[in-house]
DNA sequence: CTACAAACATACGGAGGCGTATTGACAGCC
DNA sequence: GGCTGTCAATACGCCTCCGTATGTTTGTAG
C-alpha cells in the first residue's frame, strides 16, 4: 500500500531522469536528493540500482503494451483509428513520453534486457498497427510495412533534428500521412 | 603530421567507445587503457575531455555531410540513386556507423553542440534526398515529405527492434522500398 | 654530444557514485 | 506504556573518473 506508494515515488523520479539523461543518469543519490531523502531507504525498497532498473523496464513496457491494446480496440474505423494515432504522435503531445522512448531504445542497444524490453513493444505495436491495415484492405505483408513505415515516422519525428530547412510543416505532415493511411476504400 | 596520427588514434578509440555505450562512456582513462598507454598524453593533444567531444562532433558532423553529398552527386539517375541509398543503409552494412549514430542522436538530446551537428547533417542529408525526388517530377513539398519518410525509414531500421512477429524480411523491405521511391517516371 | 620539444608515465587531490552497517524516528497495535 | 515493523539518516569503505603537476623517455636538429 503505502510501501507502493514510497517505490512509485522513487520509480517516477527514476523516469524523470531517465527521460532526461539516459540510463546513467539514473543514479541512487541524485534521485534520493530529487526526492528530499538520503539513499537510506532506497536500499529498503529496491535490492540494488540494477533492481530499480528492471522495475523501469518492467513498468515501461506493461504500459506501453497495455497503451497500444486501449488505443486500437475503439470502436472507430481502422482509418480513424490510424489517423488519430498519428496526430496523437506527431504534435508535441507527451514530451516525457517520448523522451522516456528514446531513453530506453539507446539503453537497449547495451543492454539486452532493455533490448527485450523494446522487442516486446515493438512486436505489439506492430501487429496492432498491422492489423488495422489489414482491415483497409491490405494483405499482412503490405499491412506489416506499412506499420513498420508508420512507426518509423512516428520515431523520425523525435529523431529528426530539422532546422530551417523544412518548408511549411504541418503541410508536411499532411503529405506523410497521405503516404502512409492509404484513403478510405 | 605524427601528432595528427596520435590525436587521430584518440579520436578514433573515442568513436568505438561512443558506438558501443554512447557519450557517457567516452572516458579518458578508459581510452588511455586500451590505447595501452597512460592517460599522461591525453591532456598533451586535448585540453580537457570536452574538447575531444567537440572534436568528435566536428568529425562526424563533416564526415556525415560529405559522404550525403558524395553519394548524391552521381551521374546515375535520380531513381537508381535513392535505389542505392536505401540498399545501403538498410542492410548490416555498417554497424559502426549506425551506432555513432544513434548515439549521437541521443547525446543530442541533452547537448545543444550536438544537437546542432545533427541539425546541419539532417538538413543537408533531406535536402539533398529532396532534390532527388524532385527530379522524379515531384513538386518541393511532396520531395521533402518523401525525404522525410525515407531517413524514417531508415533509422526505423536501427531503431525497431521487432522479434519474429515480422514475416519475411527482405518482402517487406522491398514493400517499403516501393511506397517510399515512386515508380520511375 | 647537446639541447630542446614531443609524447608518455607517475602520483596526487578531489568529486561523485555504489553498497553496507548501524542507528534513529515514527507509526500501529496489544 | 512497551513492541515490532517500516522507513529514513548517518557514516563508512571502495571504486572510477577528472584534471594537474611533475618526472621521464625518445627523437631529432645543430
Amino acid at each position: 500500500m503505502n510501501v507502493k506508494l514510497k517505490q512509485d515515488s522513487w520509480i517516477n523520479e527514476a523516469f524523470s531522469a531517465l527521460a532526461e539523461g539516459g540510463v546513467d543518469s539514473v543514479k541512487v543519490e541524485v534521485l534520493a536528493k530529487r526526492l528530499k531523502v538520503t539513499k537510506g531507504g532506497f536500499y529498503w525498497h529496491f535490492k540494488n540500482r540494477g533492481d530499480l532498473l528492471a522495475r523501469l523496464l518492467e513498468n515501461w513496457r506493461d504500459g506501453r503494451i497495455r497503451t497500444i491494446a486501449e488505443q486500437t480496440t475503439t470502436n472507430q474505423s481502422a482509418y480513424e483509428t490510424l489517423r488519430f494515432l498519428l496526430d496523437l504522435y506527431t504534435g508535441p503531445s507527451n514530451p516525457r513520453g517520448s523522451a522516456i522512448e528514446l531513453a530506453v531504445r539507446d539503453w537497449a542497444r547495451t543492454d539486452v534486457d532493455a533490448a527485450a524490453a523494446v522487442r516486446e513493444v515493438d512486436d505489439a505495436r506492430l501487429s496492432s498497427v498491422a492489423a488495422l491495415f489489414e482491415q483497409l484492405g491490405l494483405d499482412a505483408d503490405q499491412a506489416y510495412a506499412r506499420a513498420f513505415l508508420f512507426y518509423s515516422y512516428i520515431f523520425g519525428q523525435s529523431l529528426l533534428h530539422t532546422g530551417g530547412v523544412s518548408p511549411n510543416e504541418t503541410q508536411i505532415k499532411g503529405l506523410c500521412a497521405a503516404l502512409l493511411v492509404p484513403e478510405a476504400s
